[in-house]
DNA sequence: GCATCCATGTAATCTGTTACATGATTCC
DNA sequence: GGAATCATGTAACAGATTACATGGATGC
């Protein structure tokens, strides 16, 4: 947790979190000064010779107060979804029997990927004894994964007679 | 699909794909003006007396060939999904138990809440001979809802112990 | 009769996405 | 040796949220 640049700290988000709580680059980078703004945290710059130079950002005293403050609360942000397929769907009835079917496959194909990649996951934490709430939060994806799996087997045969 | 408001079409929208596409008054007010620009529909202005003028917008020929056009393609935007409880699980690690114990029974409880509510919806709509396609939508919603339910039960006692 | 909601939107602001830039390194 | 990737970001633009405005109707 010590300090990291943006880019580092982008390329642990992309590899953890963002599974369910996406964020570009820059968008971390834009987040990263309004933390400054607000003095939760600090950059440095730091020069480097073969690589372009760079700020390193660590939390300050305040920041790691509000952090405290924020995991104390049980409150979290409402979630939401977009889920593409789904207002496809919603017109079904209008679409070609053939890209129809196409489509439910393509759904299939992207959860039984998703599946795949999140057991991986999940089973890797399981064996570390690393933190069992980032394995929560793995295996959760993981149920939704099976359920879309599941529902698609229920309605496939009703949407595709 | 006749000619609708602005405010019938978010009103539509809200009630229906929003559950899975959410999409404020202002951005369905902009994406007319966009879908106007591109010629996909038109509006007309629509004086009243009892309150305030409006415009009414109908499909072009245009708008009809490309909706013709949309659903003849299998493909669909990518899915992202945000989910807050997550993102404070992920640093469960850090929160007081108390908080925890909490926040996971509140997660159980909007759960339930659109477990029911979307029990509601798929049986109105199985009962109805209306769209299987809508009911299918709404059935992946209590599909996810059991299995956030059913995750938390496998979950909830690791991380409180 | 006062407060709230309904039916209509517009405006200001904040968030988020996509494209661009660049020198070193690694892959084929 | 040319093309892709990495490690850094910045800039321009598009998308989304929140707040504001307003007169009639409706609830208590």
């Amino acid at each position: 947790m010590n300090a990291m640049s943006g880019y580092d700290l982008w390329q642990f988000i992309s590899q953890s979190v963002a599974h369910f709580w996406p964020l570009s680059k820059s968008q971390v980078y834009a987040e990263l000064d309004r933390l400054q703004q607000r003095g939760l945290v600090v950059g440095t710059e730091v020069p480097q010779e073969k690589l372009p130079d760079k700020r390193t950002f660590e939390l300050t005293p305040q920041g790691a107060e509000a952090l405290q403050a924020w995991l104390a609360e049980p409150g979290f942000e409402p979630s939401r979804a977009r889920v593409g397929f789904l207002v496809k769907l919603f017109f079904g009835h209008g679409m070609p029997p053939d890209a129809l079917r196409e489509m439910l496959q393509r759904v299939r194909e992207e959860a039984e990927q998703q599946h795949a990649q999140l057991a991986g996951i999940v089973e890797i934490l399981s064996a570390s004894k690393a933190s069992v709430f980032m394995r929560a939060t793995a295996l959760l994806g993981l149920r939704d994964a099976e359920a879309t799996i599941a529902w698609l087997d229920e309605v496939t045969p009703e949407l595709t007679r």
